[in-house]
DNA sequence: TGTACATCAGTGAACGCGCGTTCACTGATGTAC
DNA sequence: TGTACATCAGTGAACGCGCGTTCACTGATGTAC
């Protein structure tokens, strides 16, 4: 007793409802939520417009399983490990974090400012299990390391670990969004030694050197 | 020759066009831009469906300029003045600009989130003179009292006063927006020393005391 | 093995609603006499 | 000064479109005999 199977499922074996959640993360993940319509999701997914409805309860499940799909698959897109306490030098790990962080945020924000402005699709992502809400995650890493180093004398004991992870996710907020103010403008991020400069001026501040 | 006048402007001397901008302007202080009707600002406004057309060309000229009124609205009850290079310390001019930067984001930003997700609106805000851009203006003011203080040797000359400011614009960001993904959590801006933590480590960083 | 039937996911035309926008009409005010 | 008319911004019902959603129908597959 199998019924009748979607065309576009043909030679797949995958399920009409991981098919519909893959179709409409690639279009989150290309053009974000904002006018985002079933007809367009039907359209990616060679599927019939009412389908959907066979899987999710409305339009905005299926979004929010989308975009966590687009965020889980942004994070495991990040290359290379999280630097640990200890190793290398701290600013080659401050460095490597922000490098992180800047990327993830560039692959998430477009699709993040759509989520937002729609309250309710907020609402249906974070009752999602393991929602890293745009950088949780990161930045939980981030005070954790700094934590570690402070254990090994690496970093001052009075460091404020929690100024430190707003400052960096912040500033990679700032320098995504400016690129997509204005996405002809060069970003800054790429900027020859912007990166340098941040981790420069987390490590020692921008008072003149001199007894303290 | 002065025709009908909207029952909504008896008694004031106020044109309807700026009425409108006003009225508009109060929905995006209040709401956003995100799910604003033609009908809602007509009804803010006391006025009827169309006449919006008789002095604008849409609804997106007229949310452009609503938008516009809300930034300069919210940069003009900034209260004080910014700081100058040479006065008081740097510590307390940082803060004092911090602070500036925190009230003129959590008062731009929900607006702006929704501008975010409307490229047409945003290139008709771009198109007005003056358009500060979300914090454009402040940021320029930051970077230019930090070249100040360094001619003052306040500041070391080797700072980078382009990643203060981005990490500065950038930690507003970070602050506004987790507010507005929790707006029942308590905003960590507000939290105390949270201000003091972040000046203390854009003046000093996070190495240890000692030999640099 | 072959044939008729039952099942039910998939299909896509159609529905209803809310939106931005239009336009025939209204009516307060200035002008002509 | 008083009256009839012209002007045109304001009015709000109506239009058309696109959206999310529904549902009568289709047809591929498993089952009964």
């Amino acid at each position: 007793m199998s019924p009748r199977r979607a065309a576009a499922l043909r030679g797949g074996d995958q399920s009409l409802r991981e098919h519909l959640i893959a179709a409409a993360g690639r279009l989150v993940a290309r053009r974000g939520t904002v006018g985002l319509t079933v007809r367009d999701i039907a359209r990616e997914a060679q599927v019939a417009d009412g389908v959907l409805y066979n899987h999710f309860a409305d339009k905005e499940e299926l979004l929010a399983y989308a975009v966590h799909a687009h965020l889980r698959a942004a994070e495991a897109a990040l290359e290379g490990e999280p630097p640990r306490p200890g190793e290398g030098t701290v600013a080659a790990n401050l460095r490597a974090y922000l490098t992180r962080a800047l990327a993830l945020h560039a692959a998430i924000l477009p699709a993040m400012t759509g989520v937002f402005t729609q309250p309710g699709l907020l609402a249906r992502l974070a009752e999602l299990p393991d929602p890293l809400a745009g950088g949780h995650g990161l930045r939980a890493e981030l005070t954790g390391y700094l934590r570690g180093e402070q254990d090994r004398g690496r970093v001052a004991p009075d460091a404020a670990v929690g100024a430190v992870a707003a400052l960096v996710v912040g500033v990679c907020h700032d320098l995504v969004l400016h690129h997509l103010l204005d996405p002809a403008a060069p970003a800054s991020a790429s900027a020859p030694g912007m990166i340098d400069d941040l981790v420069r001026t987390l490590l020692h501040g921008i008072v003149p050197p001199g007894p303290r």
